[in-house]
DNA sequence: TGAAAATATGACAACATTGTCACTTTTAGG
DNA sequence: CCTAAAAGTGACAATGTTGTCATATTTTCA
């Protein structure tokens, strides 16, 4: 964890120092980030980093709390508002709030998708707690909509939890990462994702 | 590309050079690829390394060919057995080819997924090719299956194969790279993917 | 105000990595 | 067996990066 000295900064300069450690962690590699460029973005000295990190880990384990905490509070503050709607409603809610939040937070989005594509995979606490929020959130919305007779009672639940944030997650990479599709094409995908879902293919 | 003095080198040198490329280019972003590691491993000596590549480009760009082609020639020796075979048969048969290349090529495979991970987006060559070729042999599976009464004739052939090439790539990121999927678990979890697409949910 | 505590600074030694080049060794074939 | 072409070598200068530390500046509060 970052010193006192480092919680102690005026939340301006703090931010700098993150945003520039963001911006470091998006571009590269755990192990080969470099910290003259994080200084010289947050234009702080070469010995004030060191009394603020241990050293990288530090700044690391600092970071993914950073990421977790800011996308789970974006969810909480954004997410609640259609609770109880049936599930493709909430799914494509969801889906724009993913979006408005990698518009809203590109340093956060892109450094925290980075860590976890570069990360071993024993470090993969980065976006655990929101996956696992998420996923609790659509089971909700299934079970509710089971019992109103929309969706049929043997539905796979975990089955269908998977497929949704497997099909989600590559709509997201190619919509916003990639810029392969434009919105109109996000929106036709997903309309035909739903469609093809629902009736089957047998 | 390489020189000609590269393409002379005795099969058994060529390959360590090769293998501890890959291994280097597994471990580490593209731009921070460490040639001294690379000539290490390999056991040649620095001012060889500059006979054979021009650059790191140049290494790069051969790397992307043997991926390919290794990937490909390895589809092609293994895959066209059951030619004809119904859609499921036929994509759990590929899922299992795709799981023995990466145990067959660990280096190439681990190598590959690496370099996609990390790469910026406009040299995403290095899987394209096999991507296309597996959603056109799929493609051709549909349709047969079509045919035969076998899938709804109005089924949207580009989301599903979306669908499936989404499911497939996590399952093998959970079954191979992270390894948190037994065999039978990977069994059960196609089984229960394919019976939910098949009904439908609705 | 003034002095102790907290913060900030950047020069520095230690080390790592790169691409080059003058030189050595090996190979091919006359 | 000899020699010219091909292949191989590693020392080296240039450059970049790291963590430390003695020192300078700022803040706090009695």
């Amino acid at each position: 964890m970052p010193t006192k000295t480092f919680e102690h900064l005026k939340p301006q300069k703090k931010q700098r120092i993150v945003e520039a450690a963001l911006a470091e962690f998006s571009r590269h590699d755990y192990e080969h980030v470099n910290i003259q460029n994080i200084i010289k973005d947050a234009q702080i000295s070469r010995g004030s980093f060191y009394q603020y990190f241990q050293d990288l880990d530090d700044l690391f384990d600092y970071l993914v709390i950073v990421i977790r905490t800011e996308k789970m509070q974006y969810f909480e503050n954004h997410g609640i508002l259609s609770d109880h709607a049936p599930l493709f409603d909430r799914i494509g809610e969801i889906y724009r709030l993913g979006y408005q939040f990698a518009l809203d937070h590109p340093l956060i989005f892109q450094a925290g998708r980075h860590m976890v594509a570069t990360m071993s995979h024993q470090q993969n606490h980065v976006t655990e707690e929101s996956d696992k929020a998420l996923k609790a959130y659509f089971e909700s919305a299934m079970k509710e909509d089971i019992e109103r007779g929309n969706i049929r009672e043997d539905v796979d639940i975990e089955i269908l939890n998977q497929i949704l944030s497997d099909f989600l997650n590559e709509l997201l990479k190619s919509h916003y990462v990639e810029q392969r599709l434009t919105q109109d094409e996000v929106d036709q995908r997903f309309k035909r994702f739903i469609t093809l879902l629902k009736k089957g293919i047998a």
